[in-house]
DNA sequence: CCAAAAGTGTTGAGAATACACCCATGA
DNA sequence: TCATGGGTGTATTCTCAACACTTTTGG
């Protein structure tokens, strides 16, 4: 019975988080500028053009609204409720992104665009439509993901000091971690490696070696059945 | 730039597994009647009405085109390749569903509807657009979702003796599992109960006690922070 | 020399693994 | 009574958590 047609929109958003050790895990809000929900804060996205991949459709978008280009995304979830949106039926397939913060501190606040801001996931705006909602899954998502998949280092620097590793998993898991014991397990997994380099002090204390992850090592390792685990 | 009307079309597909002992893994599929791909096995599926949510969709889908009634169901991933439908740009978010084949035997091949049937996933056929794909795809979430989660028991009847278990796991997994240790494991998560009764013995070996799983229980644990991993 | 942050060694508890053996049934 | 499959005990190995101590820096 594959016959009604239906008047049914295609829409992408992307949930794009960066960190800094300053506000913890913060995620890519745009300010609408048009009709529904105007002013309000909302993750970027928009149509899917007829004949672009949904993939990208999201780079395209967020480039467009933002400026951003991410280092990493994947598909997260298609929301799809009859109601999401006021004017008529859309669904929209929503991405989960992942960008190194620092590199990228200049957004797009120009153009035809929408401001666009990072927000501290720990003090979110009011949202658009069903937005709310794909964060809190975005959010879970990362929160499950850092633990079985090495993703933490693409909101990392490429060198970093081990202190940032360890700041940025106690922001993301809920259960304390030993120092000693994190960083055993980690080094253990033998796919970072020091870069020779020491960090300088920011006030007190020793300097640290700085590391850097390993891509080609680490799809070595999986080759070998390696399976990561925090 | 939310502006551009797109006539991209909407369709929801499931991929639905069932386990007998002597085929393994089977997937439910129709027999196309009509145009492209006509008289080609496929996954059940079809457009999305303009009122209806996804998931309802797919229900709907299932009922009309094979008469099955899932006891699991979730959201698996969207497909949405410019040219994966030959007539139109259609995308068509797949669902990911757990049958206990046992009780379905009737399969519709009646009404209106194709002909369905199950397949085993080691001799399936030639499959419609892009549905090989999403089979793998569907194949990889069983094999990982197994692991961490007990939906293993969504496959088997209501009660059934351990070896039944572990035969299902030792279809989905690939390393061998010893049958002490997993027997261990499986009994110490303490979400199985005996029923008392014994397996009548097919042929030959001493009966078995059947067990069930406790959803209940199992709710309860994961409440105290338990976590499933086999 | 003191505080702060980085870096490392060690030990004991508990889980995973391997192995071995006993039990109930049909033929 | 034998073959087959079900059921269980236990020694060994390994991983992980807890703790304590040392090193290097700025003030």
């Amino acid at each position: 019975m594959q016959n009604k047609s239906s008047g049914i929109k295609v829409a992408v958003d992307a949930i794009v988080f960066g960190y800094s050790k300053h506000d913890g895990i913060s995620v890519l809000l745009i300010q609408r500028k048009y009709k529904p929900y105007k002013d309000i804060w909302a993750i970027p996205g928009g149509f899917v053009l007829e004949d672009e991949s949904l993939e990208d459709a999201v780079k395209r978008e967020l480039l467009e609204e933002t400026g951003i280009t991410v280092n990493y995304l994947e598909q997260l979830y298609t929301f799809g409720e009859p109601n999401r949106d006021p004017r008529q039926r859309v669904i929209s397939i929503a991405y989960f992104g992942l960008v190194k913060t620092s590199q990228y501190q200049e957004l797009k606040a120009s153009t035809d665009a929408e401001n666009a801001n990072w927000f501290s996931i720990k003090k979110l705006p009011s949202l658009a439509f069903d937005h709310k909602q794909m964060i809190t899954a975005a959010i879970e998502r990362l929160r499950a993901k850092v633990r079985y998949q090495p993703v933490g280092f693409e909101l990392l620097d490429k060198k970093f000091p081990f202190s940032d590793l360890e700041k940025l998993y106690l922001a993301l898991l809920d259960k304390e971690i030993n120092r000693r014991n994190f960083s055993k397990k980690i080094l253990s997994f033998d796919f970072l490696e020091e870069t020779g380099e020491l960090s300088k002090p920011e006030g007190k204390g020793r300097p640290s070696k700085m590391y850097q992850f390993n891509p080609k090592r680490y799809k070595e390792l999986l080759k070998e059945g390696f399976h990561f685990e925090i």
